[in-house]
This record gives C-alpha cells, sequence and structure tokens, in this order.
DNA sequence: TATGAATGAGGATTCATTCAT
DNA sequence: AATGAATGAATCCTCATTCAT
C-alpha cells in the first residue's frame, strides 16, 4: 500500500489550471499549472495523461459545475416562467461569481484538443437547462425550431450577457433581466 | 519591417493566414502562411513586424470585410425592417460563402494578443450595423438598452445561427429566417 | 535494496526483462519490466539496486545458462571433433529455441553499462567451451594464437550464423553444419 | 539569396557526431552534438529533421567510407588472394586509424532505428567487398553457400580482429594476418 | 516488505525572430 | 528588398529512483 492518489492534488491542479489559464490562455505551460497548483512537474501527469487530457477534463468540469449552479434549487412546482428566470439568474450568477473559471470555460471552448466526447458529456450534463427550454418555447413562435439551435442561441446570450455583467457590474441584475426577458420575447 | 513593397504579396500572405488558421488554428506557424503564400519565411517579416501584427491587421480586415459585405447595396429608402433583413442575409450570406474566414475570424476573436485597438477598429468598422440597430430598436422594448448590448447580443446570435446554416446547409435560409424573426421579437 | 526475498519475485523480474528488452530494446522502462513481471515499480528496485544492476545480472545470467546449454550432456569420452560438434550444436540449438534471451543477449552485448567484472564473470562461464577451443586446435594453424582470440572469432561466428538461422528455419541445420566445418578448417 | 546551407556545417555535425556517439553511446544528447560542432541546438534539426534521421545517415556514410577504404587502390591484375588480402589489410587499417568511426559504427549497427533501406544502402556500399568474396570462394567447400551468409561471417570476423587489434596494437599486423589466413582456410 | 505516488532532471523538437548574403 | 539559414528559449513528456504508507 503505497501513498493513494489524492483527489486533493487532483483538484488543486485542476483549480490551478483554471486560475493559470484564466490569466495566461491555454497556451500556458503545464510546468505553471503544475507549480501553482505546489506540486511537482511530473506529478501533474501522474493525475492527467496529457495536457489535452487535463483539458478535456477541465472542460467537462467546469460545464458541468456551472449547470449545476443554474439549475441548483430549482422550483419545480413554479410556473414555467418562474423556473427559467430562476436558471437564468443563477447560471448568469455563477459565471459572475466565478469570473476566472468563465474566462478558462471561455478558453477551453474554442480549443480544437477538446474531443467529441467531452463535448457530448458537457451537454449531457445540460439536458436539464435543455429540457426547460423546451418547455419554454411550447406553444411559441420557436416551437418548430430545432431545439439545439435554440440551446445554442440562448448559450450565446448568455455569453454575451455575462461579459457586460462582469464589465459594468453596478448594473449586472439589470442586464441579466433585461436579457431575459428579450429571450421570453423571442419564444413566447 | 513592416514595409511593404508589394501589395499583392501582402494580400498573398493575408489569404495565406485565413486559409492556415482556419485549418491549423493559431497555434500554425509562421513558417506555414509564409509558404502557403509563396513567399518566404523572411519575406513575411517584411510585411508585419510579428506574427501578432499579422493577426491584428487580419483580425480588422475580416471584421471590416464582413461588415461591408453586411451593408453593401442596402435599401436605404426602404423600411427599417426591410434594411434590416438585408444586413442580416448579407451578414450570414458572406459567413457560409467564407467559411473559411469566418473560422478564422472565430479563432481571432479569442486571441488575447488582439489588441484593445484593433478591437475598436474593428467596431468601428461595424458601426453601420449598430446605427441599424439603433433605429431597429427605438421605441421598443429595449430602446433603453446600451446599444453595444443589443449589438453584443445580435452578434452572438449572428455566430449561433452560422454555426446552424453551415452544419445544415439544406435549412439555411429557414435557420437564417427564423433568427430574424426572433431578433425582431426580441426588438419591438 | 537489492534484498529479494522471493527468489520467484526476482526469476519473475528477469524473465519479464528479457522478454521486454528483446522486444523494446535497452530503453525499455523499468516500469514496463515490473508490470510484465506482476511486480510493483518500486519492488523492482527491491531486487536490483539499480536498472544497470538488473542488466548486468541479465547479462551474466543469460550467458551462463548459454554456456550450460552448450555444454550439456558432453560426451567426455568421444573425441575432440565430437565434442566440439556437440557443443556448436547445443550452442546454435539454444539460441533459436529461446530467440528473446538471445535477442536481449544481443542488445545487452553492446551496452556501456554493463561492468568489466560482468563480462569477466560471463567469459568464466565459457570457460568450459574455450576449453574444448583449446584442445580442438593443438597442433593445428592456430595453435599460437591467443586463445581468447579464438574464442571470439567463434563467438562472432556462432553470432552470425544464428541469425541465418531464424531467418531461414528450413535449413538451419544446413547453416549449423557448414559453419561448423568452416571453424573445423580454420583450426585444424 | 540567403546564406547557402553549408556542407561545412553537415560535416561538422557528422564528425561531432561520431566523436560525441564514439564516447557517450547513441543516448548523447542532440544538444551535445550540436555544441560539439559549434552549431546551435536548433540548427542541427536545419540539416537533420531528426535525431534518428542524423543516425541513419551517418551509419550510411561511415559504412560507405569504410567500404571505400577497403577497396581503394585495388590491384585488379593480381591474383584473388593478393586482392581479398589487400582489401582486408584495409579494412582493418581503416578500422584501427579511426576507432571513433569503428565505435559509432558498431553503435550504430544495433540501433533500431535504422531503417532497412540504409540497411540497404550500406549493403550496397559493400557490394565490392562481396564481389570479392564470390570469387574468393569459388570451387572451394563454401561454393554452396549463401553469399551473404559467408559476407556475415567475414563481417563478424572483421569486428573481432579490429578489437583485438585496437587492445594489443603491438601485435595488430599479426592478428591481421592470423585472421586472413584463417578466412582463406575457411573459403579454400 | 510491498506498493505506487512523487520527484525533477533531462531531452527531442518547434518556432518566432534575426541577420548574413 | 528578398531569402532562408541560424538561433536558443520554450515546452511537453519520460523515467530512474526515492519515500510515505
Amino acid at each position: 500500500m503505497a501513498r493513494p492518489r489524492s483527489e486533493d492534488k487532483r483538484s488543486a491542479i485542476m483549480s490551478a489550471a483554471i486560475h493559470v489559464i484564466a490569466s495566461q490562455g491555454l497556451g500556458a505551460p503545464t510546468a505553471t499549472i503544475a507549480k501553482e497548483a505546489g506540486v511537482s512537474n511530473g506529478s501533474l501527469f501522474n493525475y492527467f495523461g496529457t495536457k489535452a487530457d487535463l483539458l478535456n477534463q477541465l472542460y467537462i468540469e467546469l460545464k458541468s459545475e456551472m449547470a449545476a449552479a443554474a439549475l441548483d434549487g430549482l422550483p419545480s412546482e413554479d410556473d414555467i416562467r418562474r423556473q427559467m428566470l430562476h436558471v437564468w439568474s443563477q447560471w448568469l450568477s455563477w459565471a459572475t461569481s466565478f469570473p476566472e473559471k468563465r474566462r478558462a470555460l471561455t478558453h477551453l471552448g474554442v480549443l480544437d484538443d477538446i474531443t467529441v466526447e467531452s463535448r457530448q458529456i458537457a451537454n449531457n450534463a445540460l439536458s436539464g437547462i435543455s429540457k426547460l427550454l423546451e418547455r419554454g418555447r411550447e406553444n411559441g413562435p420557436m416551437c418548430n425550431t430545432p431545439l439545439e439551435f435554440i440551446v445554442s442561441i440562448v448559450n450565446a446570450m448568455a455569453d454575451a450577457t455575462i461579459d457586460f455583467m462582469i464589465n459594468d457590474p453596478a448594473n449586472a441584475d439589470k442586464h441579466c433581466t433585461v436579457s431575459f426577458d428579450a429571450i421570453r420575447r423571442m419564444l413566447t
């Protein structure tokens, strides 16, 4: 029985990666990430076989965390509008509360090395949000549009909104509301 | 450096960069771009002092071209809805007609090396579109929202729509219309 | 370190090393050898203080096994020619029967890390063969040549012959005989 | 017109490689070779795409040089014995005169990265010697043995002899003669 | 004693940029 | 001005060896 592989260390590397990628981009050396995590250069490769591997897992984890945050405490018995607002608020709130995670996620999203599998897993994590949108657009003008298309658009709007909330925190709530209402007009 | 003798060569490098970046991403070596342009490795640095320099100029040029394409033949005497539809169609049409340019632009958009000046210049090129949106949202529910916010959102929707048009060309026109109508509902 | 508890494990490592080195060469990681032996990475260093140490012991063991195989069942009362043929046949037979051992031995033979002591020990193991050669060249044209020189040459011829036997198994016996006769002509 | 790729530099790298490999083995870092050649780390890769590439070219060059040395000044009108002795002497003389080249060649010979093409090219360079052996074994006891087998054996004997000549230079000539006579007995 | 996680030096290769021709 | 060879810092990953458990 040797030293067990420590979950702490794994997540230290993940956290370090978030921080370093947020500030230096995806070109950040693995060595920098390792040092930030307080771990040796080689140890990083005990936990992640490859830099791309680390990046993929990070992508999945962040997307999942984001989805979980958005769906947390969903008031299932409320009407659909209330539920959507809840999700939308929490989604944007998560992104503005953890700007580094959000920034890292933005970088990761355009990385070619993120595999299709990773993207699928991430999308599955978002299925709760998709279902909500499915109900939200029922009987509306976009009821025949492919759901993925709507998900994409809403995603894009979230990104744009988050940018504005971060750059203009004083009016963050207002931006959040404005874009939510815009989405409602789109869908209903 | 950066003292172009032949405009032909400069644009050959630009074109090569689009092609190479579209297929290999921003990590593509300058040497590859130079070769694709039929120009020597060193020559590239006579036209662009730095790789970042080349990338910035490319970013500006592509954004400008996109804006020009969108505004080309604008029916100024038509009503605002007509004009917006015209711009929207041309915009998406440009992106789907030149997928490499669009892809390169997507890559460039997230690059840290794109300076604020470059982004401003690019935004200026988009001012024609902004003005149209300004008129388009007049008296509507978003009349008090910062215009840039609306530009951002519309931009994001364009990106999302383009992705769908490229992946599902058979229904490209429908996607174009659907998202245009969605924007109209948002703004009016 | 190098304090074996179980002889089984030691020889499992040795066998694994033969297999791994034969297929991957001397650059093979100790971890690979350990895994192949069904032993932990660290355990290997309980049995052999160093990779070089393992390699040296393996070298000695293989050379000794080869010599033992060659001399096994030596018909001591037969005439010298018969005895030499016996040894020669068994030698080559061992090499072709255990191609991995032979291949590993070839790799090890050129390794700088094999110490002079190891080489001497290995040579001692070959003394039975040397003695036979000593008698075999008596009164012949090479009776005044340093015995080691003759041993070297015969060794080299064995290597060359083995290569041919392995590559052309159909004629293995013929190659064996041909080279034996050649040696006889050299020595008598 | 840029600085032309210099043949001098290429051969400086080759020479450095010989020296470094002879003393450190094939594990020698390319950086060491480059430094020894008075060339930058990266420059080495302008001349040789890969370490394996360098090693292959070195192998071919050394084998060819060895063959050329052996065949240099061949007395074509002399009888076959004389010619063979000439070749044999020059061969061994080259090896003992350039011990580093010979040592490097020994290392290279067992390297897995040497391609079959390289080995073929090298063998072609040795064809002059093969032809001589072909004539030398005519009508002798090995006239029906595959020629390559004989080449192999002679090669192996050369190696063994060279070792002895280097370790016991005082008797180098004697060793040369002794093994030549041994070969003659083998073949005739 | 056995395990396998931790370490960190080391090494091949890439690439933006410079500079001799 | 154009070329492409030269440079060397930078980076990912490997692996023998150590050591906590």
